[in-house]
DNA sequence: AATTTGCCCAACCGCGAAAGT
DNA sequence: GACTTTCGCGGTTGGGCAAAT
């Protein structure tokens, strides 16, 4: 049996949202934070259903959201997830943090997708453009109307995760460059998995943050790995100061995380023992900060 | 200046999954 | 196990705006 549409409830207002509402969903929140959908119109005194509610807050005035367009650095980020994950905005989104899975949605059928059009690159299939699936003489009712494909089936779940594993195989600079990350990496295995520094090939274990400054962290247990790590960083982020780096067995202590991810930093290197690296524990790790903001730390 | 066309994006709709009864 | 409720997701719509005609 369907659910019954919950915005056809007489007396329910549709369409923009006023700054007003908008005031009191924002102030019934904060204050008691998200709980059931359903019921925070009526706490909150609004004349709206709880779905409008949750689409409003999620995609609109979350405290955390990015403002703006996609940086290049994210559309690339957005184009290689979407070429391993089809049309799962959601998930697309999750390694986006302060991006909306709407927002990305919007973004890929108004911008990307032309881009890889120009490109010549089907942006469905990531592939090479064939000239009988042009579709620029269409008006956007037309291709409104063109369905698009289907997400991939359930069946392919597998598949995606096997194509993550294959990216982790993939060496660092990949990685940083291709800008890789999930939430999902502990479902791998540590024994699954390679080193990701290309001149090694030990045995590593995984680890990852909540936090939205790390996406992506890895752990070798071979310490000579490191030296080979830090030079592959420093050879392709030239631009980037590396002060004393490869000094005192490759790796010195350059900074550490004072708090809760709430440091800003642009490089450190850092072997110290105790620190509050969170659930990096002890392990020395290597951290970086591009310039959009994403992070990326690597365990040494 | 008026009209048409295209772009952008916030918001809506309907479905399936998960959770609850 | 059947049914209901709630939530989250992806597809789609529609209105505001700007550029083109």
């Amino acid at each position: 049996m369907g659910r019954q549409p919950c915005c056809d409830k007489i007396g329910l207002k549709k369409g923009p949202w006023t700054a007003e509402e908008d005031k009191k969903l924002i102030s019934f929140i904060l204050t008691n934070g998200q709980c059931c959908w359903r019921a925070v119109p009526k706490l909150a005194g609004l004349l709206r259903c709880g779905k409008s509610c949750r689409l409003r807050w999620t995609n609109y005035l979350r405290p955390d959201l990015k403002r703006g367009l996609l940086s290049e650095y994210e559309e690339k980020m957005v184009i290689d997830l979407h070429s391993q994950l089809g049309n799962r905005w959601s998930k697309i989104a999750s390694h986006l943090p302060g991006r909306t899975d709407n927002e990305i949605k919007n973004h890929w059928n108004t911008h990307i997708k032309k881009k890889l059009k120009k490109m010549g690159i089907d942006p469905q299939t990531h592939k090479s453009i064939s000239q009988t699936s042009d579709d620029t003489h269409l008006t956007d009712k037309d291709k409104r109307q063109s369905s698009q494909p289907p997400s991939p089936p359930k069946e392919l779940k597998k598949e995606v995760t096997a194509a993550k594993t294959d990216i982790i195989e993939t060496n660092i600079t990949d990685l940083i460059m291709d800008g890789f990350c999930t939430e999902e990496v502990p479902l791998i295995e540590p024994h699954e998995i390679l080193v990701p520094c290309a001149s090694s090939s030990s045995t590593t274990s995984t680890s990852y943050s909540s936090s939205s400054s790390y996406s992506y962290s890895s752990f070798s247990s071979n310490p000579e790995s490191a030296a080979n790590l830090l030079q592959d960083l420093v050879n392709e982020f030239p631009e980037f100061e590396w002060p004393n780096i490869c000094e005192e067995n490759g790796i010195v202590e350059e900074g550490l995380l004072e708090d809760d991810f709430g440091s800003s930093w642009d490089f450190m290197v850092n072997n110290y023992e105790g620190g509050n690296a969170n659930n990096f524990g002890n392990d020395p790790f290597v951290g970086l900060e591009l310039e959009n903001s994403q992070s990326w730390v690597y365990g040494l």
